[in-house]
DNA sequence: TGGTTTTATGTAAAGGTTTACATGATTATG
DNA sequence: CATAATCATGTAAACCTTTACATAAAACCA
């Protein structure tokens, strides 16, 4: 491989010259420049990006970290995250932590080793102590996820008024017993959900049934299972509230496979639109999140970070909406209380 | 940040031995080793990866390319590199490529600058001659798909004989008018499993009918669109071969939005098997990939390919399974010939 | 004890850039 | 015409490691 040291013996110049060639940014000779140019051809030369991270102390590579690459809705925010990177000349890395706090950790330690400029959380479930003091020393953004009374820079819709919008939205219905079945507990995002659902149980004074609050793993086969066990308890709940599509997709196949039909027996709601929540049958009654926009900003947040620019807005908080399609229904069932 | 001179004169010592302390590779006397352990501690030293990787000509980094991030099969397959990688010390960079080839060649270049070791390659539509004499100087394996008569390294499944199968599958219930809505026509992969659906019906003695072959992109979107247009012509199919998942699931809604139910009216089946397929309702036919382990294995051949050790084989076929669920039923019309 | 081997450590080069500073040539200025 | 300003280029340091080679000290052997 070719290094500048063979274009500048070749273009009879110094290394200085064929670097400002590359950069442009210093004046040079018009037919130097041109010599300099026939060499770098001639040799096939590419720079060793290496060396020039290790000189100029940047690597054009950002982290995206996220719980897990399968889950559509996060593939969606890392595509605006791709984007918004691939525009700024940045690369990105993405790692699966698995809720996994070591994995995250040796993620981050990858900015320490400098082999990254900054990295995006997508989810929060390191210690906050660990993260806000990580934070102070290198380039962070939550992405979805917003850490209250915390001034890490992040970007996410409001998870809290969303859940209760949509609980609401159940409750407008006609529905009583509503069933919640939560993602991972030690996830502030999470936490924020259930807390939307209480609030809007508890504005409607419905006293709140530790049994229909269950927690899930985002996964399409935890949401089928958790929905088995509320099939099985004494007053089966006539609405069921999930905190993310695909645990709602899960809840569905559950009911059918049960005997029960959605939304006419059960009322099903997700969290997220992914794009196969209105492809299933019945569509998916949910809430939508400018999931591409959210990556998207948050890399460019990121980005002003890395270069030290300053920020207009610490934390931006996005739109949501509430999507209703056909998996909600008015409730059937009186409610026979007991 | 502290750097290894910083360590050394903590410890009183000389850089080298410091970094042979980090390595382990030669002896150093336990006493030295003692006090540069401290120092290191006592600095929160962290070395510095561009500096270890510019001098030792690695990066630890593998691009992984595929189509389209958000399509859940390519997710498992990264999913398998990744993991495969991680244990190994590598990080993974993934690029998704929209099936541009100048995206793709941007990635391909990042080898070159000597900013990644080996690539992944999911989906070839680069030109077979630029691919060749790239993977002659770079680590490159082909995952997913098999490049007939390149010995580039490649891990997949026989596409042409699983496409084969299922069209089988198809014409056993008595369908003889089967649609295919395969992906991307630039795509080796799609082409193999046209071909395959071609043979089968070539076997059953059935001529093909241009109009019932169509061209999508893999998304949801375009087997929605695609079938709307099928189920438009004079002749409906009775069975609809989509090449992926997605696409199969558009198809669905497509034919139940037209008024017809699958499958005793149309049968549907897919490819792939992802995750919602057995969630979907009517549960999806497809054939099974294994996935994760598509992923796995080709990244430890990339691996031995970087260490530039033998690979006992150079191209890796896996088992696919056909997995019959509820989308596919015998054929109900008599077929009216004209 | 003198010479050889082993062990522990240091010195310095190498990896390929970018860039501050220096230098020499050219042009502008009064 | 002398001096200052500008332009083009070169020199060498810096980025932070790893590692080949050298050296000094210690241990071993006959």
């Amino acid at each position: 491989m070719a290094t500048i040291h063979d274009v500048a013996k070749l273009a009879k110049v110094s290394i200085a010259t064929v670097s400002r060639v590359m950069s442009g940014a210093d004046p040079v000779n018009p037919k130097t420049q041109q010599r300099v140019l026939e060499a770098m051809e001639k040799l096939n030369y590419r720079p060793n990006g290496l060396a020039r991270n290790l000189r100029s102390q940047k690597t054009n590579v950002i982290i995206a970290l996220v719980p897990d690459i399968k889950n559509p809705f996060f593939s969606e925010v890392i595509r605006g995250i791709e984007d918004g990177a691939r525009q700024a000349g940045f690369n990105v890395l993405i790692g699966s932590t698995d809720g996994d706090r070591d994995k995250t950790k040796e993620y981050m330690a990858l900015l320490d080793e400098s082999r990254a400029d900054g990295i995006i959380l997508t989810t929060t479930q390191t210690d906050r102590a660990f993260l806000e003091e990580f934070a102070a020393r290198s380039p962070v953004v939550l992405a979805c996820e917003y850490l209250p009374g915390s001034d890490i820079p992040s970007v996410s819709i409001d998870n809290e008024s969303a859940a209760r919008k949509i609980t609401k939205h159940l409750l407008s219905l006609g529905h009583t017993r509503i069933a919640h079945i939560m993602g991972p507990s030690n996830v502030i995002l999470c936490q924020a959900r259930l807390n939307g659902y209480r609030q809007a149980l508890h504005q409607h004074g419905i006293m709140e049934d530790e049994l229909l609050i269950q927690e899930g793993d985002y996964s399409l086969d935890s949401g089928y299972l958790i929905t088995r066990k509320l099939l099985s308890i004494n007053r089966i709940p006539t609405a069921i509230f999930a905190a993310n599509d695909e645990m709602a997709i899960g809840a569905m196949k559950a009911i059918r496979d049960f005997g029960l039909r959605v939304p006419h027996d059960i009322s099903v709601v997700g969290f997220d639109d992914i794009h196969f929540s209105s492809y299933v049958s019945p569509a998916l009654t949910t809430i939508q999140q400018p999931r591409y926009e959210i990556g998207q900003r948050s890399v460019n947040m990121l980005i002003k970070l890395i270069r030290s620019e300053p920020l207009d807005q610490s934390q931006v908080v996005l739109e949501d909406t509430l999507v209703v399609r056909e998996s909600s229904a008015a409730c059937q069932r009186a409610i026979q209380e007991g």
